[in-house]
DNA sequence: GGTAAAACCAAACGACCGTTTGAATCATAA
DNA sequence: TTATGATTCAAACGGTCGTTTGGTTTTACC
């Protein structure tokens, strides 16, 4: 990832995303982030200017091509006669489960993105609020067209609960381990099978 | 919280538990939060050692009675002729909501437990799987002998999406906000209803 | 090949961190 | 009252942090 064949700017980004996966953004300091990427200190504050405009640009490179997955995805399901509640969910989850399976740092991101949640720092959450804040807003609408039994209340409870639990289960965050055997595309399919069928019962109930 | 009439100790881990929800571990510093308790920053190693300890006392002063809670209402459920799926939900979901409920600080350890599950402090998580892991594992059993139909595999995803789902709803990690006519209560009361209904749902699937 | 901009680098700056020290103060029991 | 142990306190220690500086090297273009 850190190969010499890689510009600096994109040697910074990698390391990042691996640090800040594994020990936060306040706790992955510049000076073990710039020896892992083979920079020199000063590089990061030279190209982004500062620690937090580097954060952004960690999500930004991964984020603008999840978001436009979800949003194209979701559009197809939404042209369809008759679209279903699972179809919808997996417009959401199916691109974080391609990013999961990237080979270059993808599944390093999603853990990065559940520290995002995790983490209430207010800079960031502006950040991506004001950045990709539109795409939860389409799906929370598809989600509402699909269920007219539930108000607006109870249907952002459930959206909630979901993002939340997508976000867990993708970023590994749990005490399950996949088998040897099983490969990693494999235990993530099924974990995204799994998060869909759950949801969706959880969506219809009652 | 940290009026004079309560010992250094109480008052230090009072703000402890809030600059922890607000900040984290590693983002809370001993400066700040000697300060909140109005005690000197020596306080802290004199009386706890180090700041590492400091955190574990905070998790033992809560986390004991909420885990005695929890078993004693497993148990009830499980003495039953018939429980029920929603009954064992209940049994780990309500001491939380009673918890989120306290008085004096335990919507604030809500939040704090929140952060433990996300930051993958390697020390944290043995000092939890040692003293409160057994919790779980009874809880996983009656969550088996309930869905005989789930293989060992499914059922732990199942209860893996369930334990992030309920720990990120009871934080009010999400977006969603109460109007301010709605009581505190009243909203976490709703939103533990929710989430058993959805989590029972979930379970259930297929 | 000369030149101006871009990139890189070692070194230092000031700030904040957890912890330790040793003396001052308090409480309590003889 | 005096002696003893528990507690509190101001001050300092060594270390890490993000950022800045000023000079050197590399790159790109006429």
């Amino acid at each position: 990832m850190n190969s010499p064949h890689f510009s600096t700017k994109e040697r910074i980004l990698g390391a990042a995303e691996e640090l800040f996966a594994r020990n936060g953004f306040a706790g992955a300091s510049l000076r073990e982030l710039t020896a892992t990427a083979k920079v020199n200190l000063a590089a990061v504050n030279y190209h982004f200017g500062s620690k937090d405009n580097l954060v952004n640009e960690v999500f930004r490179r991964r984020l603008d091509e999840l978001s436009a997955q979800r949003l194209h995805l979701l559009q197809s399901v939404l042209a369809k006669p008759k679209p279903t509640l699972e179809e919808i969910l997996a417009a959401f989850i199916h691109p974080a489960l391609l990013l999961s399976l990237d080979k270059s740092g993808g599944a390093t991101f999603v853990r990065v993105l559940a520290r995002a949640y995790a983490e209430h720092n207010e800079r960031l959450r502006k950040f991506l609020s004001e950045n990709y804040g539109h795409v939860l807003k389409e799906f929370a609408a598809a989600f509402g067209a699909q269920l007219p039994h539930l108000d607006k209340e109870e249907l952002y409870w459930r959206i909630d609960i979901i993002a939340g639990a997508l976000t867990y289960a993708m970023a590994d965050f749990g005490v399950i381990k996949r088998r040897a055997a099983m490969s990693e595309k494999i235990h993530r399919e099924r974990a995204a099978e799994h998060l869909i069928r759950f949801a969706a019962a959880g969506l219809r109930a009652e």
